[in-house]
DNA sequence: CTGTTAGCGCATTCAG
DNA sequence: CTGAATGCGCTAACAG
């Protein structure tokens, strides 16, 4: 590849001309200009982007590792954050972690050595504690992504989860339903205990008992997950109404209503959050807590971009509304008292 | 942040010396080493990968661009890029296309500025002219993905496109189907060329008469695609049979189906190439030609790999086999002859 | 308006 | 077994 020596060489000019019309960083005059011009053309000239971050100290490129990729939520998040490097002239480097603390922490360095001016990150349910260290003494800006821990000093975004989940065990309040089966999954994730503490205070404000409503879940990983859930959906006393605090929740408990022969909404209402491709295309149709993932990525870009450049700027945390979309499997239900 | 000299002062050794026990390049004394680590210790020392990747001109990095991160098989792909990279201790750099062949070209130039080691590319339907002179004289190994031009001279990895879509319109003409719709798209991505290839071949073997077959796209975009399927649902001459060939189109023709109060596969059989997730948890379920995208993702990856450790190796052109995954969709018509 | 030069942080050759 | 010195390609003082 031809360097900048070459091209100044051939352009009989100082490697500082060249720089200097590359970057368009000082004046020069119209002819040596246009010369300069020549020569990178001739020369096929191409900037070599390492070189140039080494000096100026600056890659122009932010990190992004996500816990998992595969949920639909986190896809719509990469795509968002995506769109927005792009548009700011950033490359976004992509790690996944897979839900894995060590990967976690392997990703966040090497893209630290990598020099990113900024850091994305959506944190495993269990974080290695090295990783908690590192990025509390990190200069890097860092963002935090959809799982949100509001004592720590970073920028962050998330959705706004509590509320929409008292307004949803309302909705089903008011449409008969008493007894709730509320799948939670791992509780270490501070959306998913979001999502559960908005039930648990929904139930409250509603003045149902709280034992009375199972709560499928809690802090760490549930290996025997589905079967408590078809435990949940065989059981005599069965609640009427499931609300899935994910899509994967929301996968696992239509599985199991399907194992059971259980239709929805004519033997069971339900919802979920986060949910589905093409809710109205198909049936089911579920009535479905929706965040603006997309929304979610660019802003979590919007923050870092603003730290980047000012580092003074107060810190922020910023929550963007859900929707909730009501569809017919939490219609239909006719109380039993 | 400390560099490598500081560390070398702090141990009383030279640069050298502690470059090399970090890369483990040369003998070190015992307990010189023992000092170098303390020293790397004490000043919470991280590598630059600029630096260094600028002196060994690597970067252990790859590039991947792709065209549309929107549509499902590519999101797995982009995952199993993502899973195969970490593996291989190699970063990856994403950028996003969306089909436009101007953010393709300047995506393919910033990421051959940052001199990734190798880049993985998913063409966008209509390429600059500008891109394809660019690679094809790009002496960084580049693999094709998914959108597959054998006439190049690149490494490439697809699925077959051809037999599944022969294959799929002989299992539906066994079912009584004489009348073929086929949502064909823009026919200059080769993925959905190959796959109304495939439908042409099938219709002559089993001596349909082509005419007859509807086929709605072509090489372009079609902008009023939908009005098109819309058209060809209401037709009197109705097609017994759909087939899309693309997760988007599908939408778009379940869209048509449910607008016009049309149900699969009561009224009309339907049948998809990639299709949806969770197939089977929801209503109609749709016989698919599924994709392994993850499989077509880690395959690309490892395809580069052996390019960029030895340029020789013969050009490869890579085809995963698809599954057809039958399901109702595409069951219980009888002919009407 | 332009050229000379000193590093950015590291790997590596060459001497010792 | 270790150190000194060079340069990867570029930007940005500084000097003219």
């Amino acid at each position: 590849m031809a360097t900048i020596v070459d091209v100044a060489r051939l352009a009989g000019v100082s490697t500082s001309t060249v720089s200097h019309v590359l970057n368009d960083t000082r004046p020069v005059e119209p002819d040596t200009r246009q010369r300069v011009l020549e020569a990178l053309e001739r020369t096929a000239y191409r900037q070599d982007a390492l070189a140039r971050a080494l000096r100026r100290s600056r890659t122009d490129s932010i990190g992004l590792v996500v816990s998992d990729a595969g949920e639909p939520a986190f896809a719509d998040m990469v795509h968002g954050v995506g769109q927005a490097a792009t548009r700011l002239g950033l490359t976004l480097l992509l790690a996944n972690s897979a839900e894995d603390s060590s990967q976690e922490l392997k990703a966040v360095q090497a893209l630290l050595e990598r020099r990113v001016d900024g850091l994305i990150l959506a944190r495993a349910a269990a974080s290695d504690r090295k990783l908690v260290d590192l990025i509390a003494e990190e200069r890097t800006p860092i963002v935090l992504l959809d799982r949100v821990f509001p004592a720590l000093r970073f920028d962050q975004v998330a959705a706004e989860n509590q509320d929409p989940m008292t307004a949803l065990v309302g909705h089903m309040f008011a449409a008969g339903h008493r007894r709730f089966c509320v799948i939670a999954g791992d509780t270490r994730v501070p959306s998913l205990a979001e999502r559960l503490n908005g039930f648990t205070l929904g139930c409250g404000a509603l003045g149902l008992n709280p034992d009375e409503q199972l709560v499928l879940g809690g802090p760490g990983p549930l290996p025997d997950l589905r079967d408590r859930i078809d435990a949940a959906v065989a059981s005599g006393e069965r609640a009427s109404a499931f609300i899935a605090c994910s899509t994967v929740l929301a996968a696992e408990t239509l599985q199991a209503f399907q194992a059971a022969g259980l239709r929805t909404p004519r033997d069971v209402a339900f919802a979920t959050f986060d949910g589905f491709s093409h809710p109205d295309l198909f049936e089911p149709r579920i009535t479905t807590v929706r965040q603006p993932a997309f929304d979610v990525g660019t802003t979590a870009v919007q923050l870092l971009q603003d730290r980047i450049r000012a580092a003074a700027v107060p810190r922020r945390l910023v929550r963007l509304q859900q929707t909730i979309e009501y569809r017919e499997s939490t219609e239909g239900f006719v109380a039993a008292n």
